[in-house]
DNA sequence: AGAAACATTGACGTTCGCGTTAACGTTGAG
DNA sequence: CTCAACGTTAACGCGAACGTCAATGTTTCT
């Protein structure tokens, strides 16, 4: 179960983390170690305790693994790079350097634009892999159905 | 250059292969061993000779790697059962056993369904994804846009 | 307090997908 | 015939992404 630490939030340690991301212990420790995850906050014995919004990135994580094939490092830089975004954001008011932040932004933007247009080359090619498979599927069935009238 | 054996068909050995399907000669070698591609016919000295097809088979290969992010023993998978399809279709006049040929099909038929319905829910993931990046995108601009202003 | 359940840090092991090197054979051009 | 270019097998190496102990500590329940 859970645990709740103060009233507000909740916290799960490692064991219930990795069943909600249906990842391993193991996993959530590599990638910690790898450094794709902040180092979550420690319970007083040591134990890990993971964040709703921990869990969230670790099921990001995943997805860009699972679905674009990427490799932990080039998540790390995507994740750097929103990351980035946040501390800009948080920083935003009370810093006087305005041109340094446009220009981060704009290479968070850019980054962002390049994830997009790879996304949008994949599902090219993925769509004219999915017609061809169709293509197939009709030819089974009309040599099926062919089949059927000759035995028939 | 191509290698003619007979005056029908085109030949390659292994390095010219190897730059039209941008991989390795290692890696053709490693395919090789690992069943993904039939063993290619040799020259007499042993030098292996790949035909069109075999070339074309290793694209797809390919294909199936870096859009799907299919291991190599899966797409063996996917590919064996395309042979059984082929083979079928070469046995198809002079064998007897119609309803065997059916079954077959049958079963090939639902693995290329599988197939796509793998590739569908992995475009609608990315769809998901793509506007998640572009509602992103949209955010940077805007307070670009507005920072520009507060600045002017 | 004792035991079961859960966690921690090493550290070594494993699989995949090739890269690389070594030692050697083949082919083709001059 | 010679020599460069190209190929062959065998074997070891390697980084990625974890799996799997082992030894030890922590939490919780009764």
């Amino acid at each position: 179960m859970p645990v709740a630490v103060n009233s507000d939030e909740t916290y799960f340690q490692i064991g219930e983390a990795a069943d909600r991301t249906r990842l391993t212990q193991r996993t959530l420790r590599y990638y910690e170690e790898k450094g794709l995850l902040k180092s979550p906050s420690r319970m007083d014995g040591g134990f890990r305790l993971y964040s709703q919004e921990d869990v969230e990135r670790l099921e990001r994580i995943k997805e860009f693994k699972d679905l674009l094939g990427f490799s932990l490092a080039e998540i790390r830089e995507m994740l750097d790079a929103e990351d980035v975004r946040l501390q800009t954001r948080s920083e935003w008011r009370r810093d006087a350097d305005a041109s340094e932040k446009a220009a981060k932004i704009g290479v968070v933007r850019g980054m962002t634009l390049q994830q997009m247009s790879l996304l949008d080359d994949k599902m090219k090619k993925m769509a004219t892999m999915r017609s061809e498979l169709a293509e197939r599927v009709d030819k089974y069935d009309s040599l099926l159905a062919q089949w059927a009238e000759t035995a028939g």
